[in-house]
Parts: structure tokens; C-alpha cells; sequence
DNA sequence: CTGTATCCATGTGGATACTG
DNA sequence: CAGTATCCACATGGATACAG
């Protein structure tokens, strides 16, 4: 007997789901939807220099992120070589974050999106408004 | 007596979460975090023409969406004036979509984020790979 | 054909406490 | 100062069944 419907649909899925995971663009976008990456980065990129930052001053200036997630988000960008991680063995051991170019080109295709939101997430706004008024009345 | 430490934080942090909410960048990277969004928006972008395409000609051609997310997506984008929705009343029903221009625009901004990727993803894959290598070691 | 409804698995992120 | 560890709540999304 030959495949069922679902086990071609199954098969479909399969490879649709392997595609999407080596796709370049679904990473980033993985990569920039977590939460405080973009956040990190701007910090970051606030002056033209490759500036540097030390923890405590990265969890003052994102006055939200728990320390879980501003350690774990550090990690992951460090592990894609986008900052650096510096350790300076003083007591108590101080510790600065600095973008890589990488790091900064992404920034800068960011700010793309940035620019996209700033023009239009007003109308959106207002599309909205309409639809969810028409669906009240 | 004065507030405490963790009442401090806690308001910094309502503060803080109020303005992220706020943040046009932020609901932006929000949308298009949504995992089917981009795929919606680049199918029905294909073509230059503002092109139209049927209910289960997306769902085809996205091949790992589900029915339920392909409706969700759509009514959001409907809902956010990013796309139209056409009903024929034909017998079956015929639905049609198609990007509106505010679609159209969101789209080019999106392929900035697919330029950085096809550009700078491998770099980061390997930089992870030999991270992970020195972890390894 | 084009959905809607329900249940459930998973991942992400937050709160809290502890450490070198 | 700069983390680590544990537990937990919530949102997203997938599977399946049903309907106009």
C-alpha cells in the first residue's frame, strides 16, 4: 500500500522544518526575537567608538534584565562572536563587554528595523484601532 | 520608613517595562519574531505586482505551517493593515490574499535583515563552532 | 475550501537564593 | 563585582477533530 496522506504530509514537514533550520535569515531572526539581544546591542553601540561596558553598568542601563538572562544573553552573544568578554583580575574582578565589527554591522541592520518601526508602527497602530473598532460595533 | 531595596527595583522595573511596551522597535521585533510572519509576507511578495494568493495556496506553499497558525498570522496581519482579505462567494468559498503597500514596505525592511544574514550567518556559525571547540577542550 | 476549537508540549524568561 | 542554580509562570505553537 502506499503512503497515507498524513505520512506525506508528515514527510513534507520533515523536510520543510530541516530547511527552515539551516536557513540564515530564521536564525538572525531567532537570534535578534530574544528578548534583550537588540537591547545589549544598542547599549553597546550608544557611542561611534567600540565602547566598552562593564556588567553592572550594562544591568543599570537595561534597567529590566535579571541578571539570569543579561549573563546568559552575554554568553550567547559572546559564543557568536559578536562582543567580547574581558576579564581583568583585580579584587573585586571587574569585567567589560565590547562589540566586535560583527557585532556592529549587526547593529547597524537593526537599525534598519528601527527605522522601519519609528515610520510606520503608527499607522499599524491605527489599523488596528479601525479593525478592532469595527469588530466592537 | 524609606522604600526599600526591592521596592526600588521593582518600580525602576514597571517603569521599564512600561516604556519597552511602548517601544515601536520593540512591538516591530515582536510581529516579525512571530515565526510564521516573514514567510506570509515573502510568499505573498514573490512577485513585484502586488500579487494575490488563495488560502490553501499559502498553505501549500509554506509547507510546515499548521491551519491554525496560517489563520492566526493572517488575521494579525489583516488586523495591522498589512494585508487585505477577499472573500468570493463562490461555491466552495474562495478567499483571496494581498499585500497592502504598508505590507509591501514592512517586506523590503525584512529583506535587510535576510541581507544581513546570507552575508554575516556563516562568520557567526563559526565563531560558535570554535567557541564551542575551545569548550570542548 | 476555509476555517474554528481544544488540548498539550516546549521554550523563554522572571524570582529568588547562593558563591568565588 | 559578577556571576550560578533552581524553580516556576506564561506565551507560542503544534496535533487533532470538527464545522459552515
Amino acid at each position: 500500500m502506499a503512503k497515507t496522506a498524513a505520512q506525506r504530509r508528515a514527510e513534507a514537514k520533515a523536510r520543510y522544518d530541516a530547511f527552515l533550520s539551516v536557513c540564515p535569515s530564521r536564525q538572525l531572526l531567532h537570534m535578534i526575537s530574544s528578548k534583550w539581544v537588540t537591547l545589549v546591542l544598542c547599549a553597546l553601540a550608544t557611542c561611534d567608538e567600540p565602547k566598552e561596558m562593564r556588567y553592572s553598568e550594562l544591568a543599570r542601563v537595561i534597567a529590566g534584565v535579571s541578571q539570569k538572562m543579561l549573563t546568559q544573553t552575554l554568553r550567547s552573544l559572546e559564543r557568536d562572536g559578536l562582543l567580547t568578554r574581558t576579564v581583568t583580575p583585580t579584587v573585586p574582578v571587574t569585567v567589560t563587554y565590547q562589540l566586535t565589527p560583527l557585532g556592529r554591522s549587526l547593529h547597524v541592520a537593526v537599525r534598519g528595523i528601527k527605522s522601519w518601526a519609528e515610520a510606520h508602527m503608527d499607522e499599524v497602530q491605527a489599523n488596528r484601532s479601525s479593525a478592532d473598532d469595527n469588530k466592537g460595533a
